[in-house]
DNA sequence: GCCCGATTTGCACACGTGTGCATCACCGAA
DNA sequence: TTCGGTGATGCACACGTGTGCAAATCGGGC
């Protein structure tokens, strides 16, 4: 079957319309009279071949609308010049920009990228690092918020240069382009304690535990930093598989123990506790201020629309992709820690007036 | 350099850690005492070889922890096992679940997508299609919302099956699934006529011409069967680059026309002027009724929550692959159009009672 | 004992490209 | 004229795998 493909290369120099254009390198260096080291070599623009005899093959291979040919450059370089992503799910409003930021940098030099989810799950994490085992991906990166030992372990056993996404590991292999949750985290607490609140909850993420504990220390370091006792009943970790369930969820506790303000871990917990409490008749933010973390697009469009913490994600993105990128040229590289922002919007405001008189329900 | 490769390729049989096992079918042939042809054979499970000798070196190529080199493959066999998919922006919230339909399937059967986004720009779409080319792809799903025609022009040139989602166009290569949105648009104008509206705008969009122009055919058609006016005033088509922007532009018109119900192109355009409604204190649903399309996450927790119209987006993922499946198969495929269903919530209700007595401006 | 068929294996080539090395042509200098 | 040098080109092999065909082996029937 594939003879035919043949033909249909040779016969291209008539016409390559149809058929994708099965030009080879020896059809070009036929036409050209040349052998087809010559081509490659012109092609390549090597200073070992005549500069017009270069150009005429160049233009010959132009004519005949030669594309060159990856898979095959592939096997003799050991180069694919591919990276695999591996997101946890790609329906996260979180993972957008960060992806497009590995995109734009990946086809700007050359790179192409393979998609891959692994929902968290071990056995699709294992058959996504044979896929790109199989493919011999030139590099990986990893933005699943889980990654448990056994999974850097194999991912390891890659043998190529691993960027982890938002989570640090130790590895030989392994390097990290991170939010500061701690500053992010500081900055959001910080925002809660000058606007006069002095009963604040946290509201954690149970499955990602590096970044969480992160966040919430930051959550501690600005209690402390302001006076403020911390209350371990003011946080809480609602362990649903879904986020803004989770934010829904945490209310009863945060009220229960008297906040008249929340730091959640994401914006989806965010929105899904600032639901529960219109559905409670809670007003966001005169009895409740809540910020988030992430700055994902439906947070400038909810209503209140939400303060939160904004991760440079396209940047960091980009910076994944150009860490890959020096790995790759054999350079050595730094594990990356980018800055976080604050953007105040609507649903955070001063506590009532009467909440003065009263401190945590304890 | 990659004679060092082909050494650590050679001492693999001792130890496979670290370098990501470089073990060839030859290195498998020589520890098993057989010829490279054999292995081939055993490990694809060919009749040819003995039984015995077949497990035998299967056990030895899992010992030496061998992967299949699937470039080298694609030389021979003239099937790379990837697609290539194109979208115009990964940042939107449309897109995942589609995306997530094609990567499940894809995965399972053996193939790896490339993820590509257009941006809409000409001269990024070329690159891609240049990129698809060069990796010789196997076929390509495209989920732009513009395919212009030159560029159509040059997918085709690939020669390999593509498979268009929600944007119908000729050619002899170019197959597609998408939403019945003739369906959708009336289930969601009939939703309104039903709860007693009789002034419905329709905020269409200017860059989505073939799904805008169906959807608007929905609308109208839906309002001739309720024995309702079309008012040119009464559909706007803003033209912003931003789906949430063009909504928050469309109020005015529909204020002016008399409005009080609105069906708008898609789930942003809906919560764009939703939000706007909101800023000029116009009570939703009680002064104005708002119903979208597409279904995206945010949908179900802005406030109120959205009527809109359920797009399958998943399935829509999963049976463009399948038809790309089907198409490498050589197998014949008909184009799809997957139902839409009408999701009610809180943006919906009847109109007040005096707006019974006012009919729309005009 | 010989021959034929069936089973199993290996040889050799192909896929499309890159590159070390030898070859060749050409030119200037001795 | 001869020689050495330089620049341009082609030969041949390599990358890792699949496969047609020939060869080898074995078993059984005459």
């Amino acid at each position: 079957m594939h003879t035919c493909a043949n033909r249909a290369g040779e016969m291209s120099v008539a016409g390559n319309k149809g058929k994708g254009s099965r030009v080879s390198i020896k059809d070009v260096a036929r036409a050209a009279g040349v052998s087809h080291s010559t081509v490659s070599r012109a092609l390549r623009n090597s200073p070992l071949v005549n500069a017009e005899t270069a150009a005429h093959i160049r233009r010959i291979a132009e004519e005949m609308g030669y594309i060159p040919n990856i898979v095959a450059q592939s096997l003799v370089t050991q180069r694919t010049y591919t990276v695999g992503l591996v997101v946890t799910t790609i329906s996260d409003p979180f993972i957008d920009q960060i992806v497009e930021g590995i995109e734009d940098l990946a086809t700007r030099e050359g790179y192409s990228v393979f998609l891959s989810s692994s929902h968290a799950d071990p056995g699709r994490e294992i058959a996504v690092v044979e896929a790109f085992h199989r493919r011999r991906v030139d590099g990986v990166i990893v933005l699943a918020s889980r990654v448990g030992s056994m999974y850097t372990e194999r991912l390891q056993e890659l043998g190529v240069p691993i960027v982890l996404i938002n989570n640090q590991a130790d590895g030989a292999y392994l390097y990290s382009v991170s939010a500061d949750d701690l500053s992010g985290a500081r900055q959001a607490v910080r925002h809660l304690v000058d606007l006069g609140h002095t009963c604040i909850g946290y509201v954690g993420c149970h499955f990602r535990p590096p970044s969480n504990r992160r966040r919430l220390e930051g959550y501690r370091q600005e209690l402390a930093r302001a006076g403020l006792p911390y209350e371990s009943d003011l946080v809480v970790h609602p362990k649903t598989f879904s986020d803004v369930e989770n934010g829904r969820l945490a209310l009863d506790a945060l009220l229960n123990a008297g906040a008249t303000a929340a730091f959640c871990y994401n914006d989806r917990m965010a929105i899904g506790l600032m639901a529960e409490a219109r559905h409670r008749g809670i007003r966001v933010p005169e009895d409740l201020s809540i910020v988030g973390f992430d700055d994902i697009e439906a947070s400038s469009y909810v209503f209140p629309s939400l303060t939160t913490v904004k991760q440079p994600r396209f940047e960091m993105g980009m910076r994944a992709m150009q860490m890959l990128l020096d790995l790759l040229a054999g350079q050595e590289v730094d594990d990356d820690l980018m800055p976080c922002e604050l953007v105040v919007r609507e649903s955070t405001a001063p506590p009532r007036k009467e909440s003065l008189w009263q401190t945590c329900a304890k």
